[in-house]
DNA sequence: CGTTACAGTTACGTTAACGTCAAGTGCGCT
DNA sequence: AGCGCACTTGACGTTAACGTAACTGTAACG
């Protein structure tokens, strides 16, 4: 399996983050990397979670929001009320996330349609070229 | 016609920002109001401009990214250089924001998942509650 | 056993994107 | 003329998300 832990240096490279980044997220209670004496050591679970974090961020989220976001995907089973909240933020994020996406299809027909208008132009310039 | 110009109070009711925020992005280029006086007045070509500022940050690029976003959209037409230039760029931001949306399709699919466990743990618990 | 190599902590530095506050200016109203 | 209000320009403050420097600990190597 790919159960094996990482320490630091094959996390980072895994994820093409620093050390500092690692340690900063352990200190915002983002990653929980469990200790050989004072080393640190990730396992699959602090590699799901970076993932995550990792994503999130392009998406624009900020670390707080995602410290939220991972709570969604590991909900506590033990307590309704808890999941009851852990259930309306998911759906609440999930619907931002959506009008995101639609937006960012907008955006992105509306760029591509300035990007032929350039092409036209520089069509142009190359028939003036002979 | 919406050519009205408006000053910096509309502006800001209008797009839900603060005046600090409309000229700071003056400040680093991003709006070029006009002025009557001392005062700014925003034109046509500015919101235009404000609106795409706004929607870039919701996807998480810098001002910096923007503003190179923004130049796509007025291309200087007089040079070719530079509106090949231009044409590069925008082509790699389209690919960028492509691969962008395939990752939130991703995402959104896989929040989805988890929203069905939980709302299921949810059902497990009225049901156990008669 | 010295030193190289990496990992750790503590603490201060940095950048982006504004917020906030002070002090001044122009304008319409009474 | 005086008042209030919206606008202006500095200038300093703030927060998030790390970077960087300085120092310490330790396992391994020749």
């Amino acid at each position: 399996m790919t159960d094996e832990t990482l320490n630091i240096r094959q996390m980072c490279d895994a994820f093409g983050v620093t050390p500092r980044t690692l340690r900063f997220y352990e200190a915002k209670e983002l990653l929980f990397p469990t200790r050989v004496g004072t080393r640190r050591l990730f396992t699959r679970r602090d590699r799901a979670r970076l993932t995550l974090i990792v994503r999130g961020k392009r998406f624009g989220f900020s670390l707080e929001d995602i410290r939220q976001l991972l709570d969604m995907y590991e909900p506590d089973g033990s307590n309704a009320a808890q999941l009851n909240r852990t259930f309306q933020l998911a759906e609440a994020r999930l619907g931002q996330m959506e009008t995101q996406r639609h937006e960012m299809d907008v955006a992105i027909a509306e760029l591509r349609v300035e990007l032929d208008k350039t092409a036209t132009m520089l069509a142009g310039f190359r028939r003036a070229a002979e």
